[in-house]
DNA sequence: TATTTATAAAGGTCAAAGAAAGTTAAAGTA
DNA sequence: TACTTTAACTTTCTTTGACCTTTATAAATA
């Protein structure tokens, strides 16, 4: 296993009783015996924004590294989605939304697709307008049910 | 035996434990002594996708090979269902299948929530005959993607 | 006492070296 | 001819180290 994985790990576990954590370059860098500047290799790969996570910090005597894991709660998130879905709803619209959701991690892969079948055009088959109205209510009404 | 096979053999061995394995180019190169780029000629020969294989990977330090084994019997098993399913499903149609598919555990709860909610009477809102005419659709389309 | 200066203690950046795996094309073989 | 083996070259990710910037604190000075 690489080091930056172990690291990662460390510090994953380290969020699991807080949201906001903090831990020191130096002390890190020498319990998994590797340099500083690893620990900055991990923090860049690892804890991005894209991925929930950010990171402040502060240099000099008594610094640290800040991770905050920013919890937007999936139910927040796709009830908001969901609110902002008009009675209309276009394949493109879906497409888009589906790639935001695989990007922050919020659905599977599996659910991904299913998201995206069950609203394609090939599989609806009906006239416009309805057909973006009833993409519409399916979508919304499945995303209802991911929000646990 | 050609060398490849020799490596298609060990590695199908390895599936007999794990339904996903993970291999070190160099490593397998050197076991056998050939050149790394032979394993890949193997993956690409013998653990196609057509042949039920996925296979993903990482470069760099630490990185590794990784083959999942499709489950052929799992993708039987939907590929029978939607075979029979005709034109026309009925929401409790619908129901059984989702009832035994989560007793078989081929699909998780969040998947069944899915393929009930997009194909639900509430949803699809039009007359019938063309309601069960389209959840059929929509259900066998969901389910296709399930597959694998 | 208040201000400046020096020093040490952090963390940051970036690029080179290293470690895999991927690609492709030529050569060999059945 | 089709499949296999080999080897050179490419791409991607990780590790390492040298050098830089910021901050806190202690010492020196006005």
């Amino acid at each position: 296993m690489r080091m930056s994985d172990v690291i990662e790990d460390f510090i994953k576990e380290l969020f699991e009783e807080e949201d906001m954590i903090e831990i020191q370059r130096n002390d890190l860098a020498n319990k998994f015996n590797c340099v500083p500047s690893q620990i900055n290799y991990v923090i860049a790969t690892r804890f991005k924004p894209s991925q929930g996570y950010y990171v402040e910090s502060r240099r000099g005597g008594g610094g640290c590294i800040k991770i905050r894991k920013i919890n937007i709660t999936k139910s927040n998130y796709f009830m908001h989605i969901i609110n902002s879905i008009e009675d209309y709803l276009t394949g493109q619209d879906v497409d888009i939304f589906i790639s935001n959701f695989l990007s922050y991690n919020m659905i599977t892969e599996n659910e991904a697709k299913l998201l995206k079948v069950a609203t394609s055009d090939n599989v609806l088959k009906i006239m416009q307008p309805e057909r973006d109205m009833l993409r519409a209510r399916i979508f919304k009404n499945m995303l209802i049910n991911l929000v646990d």
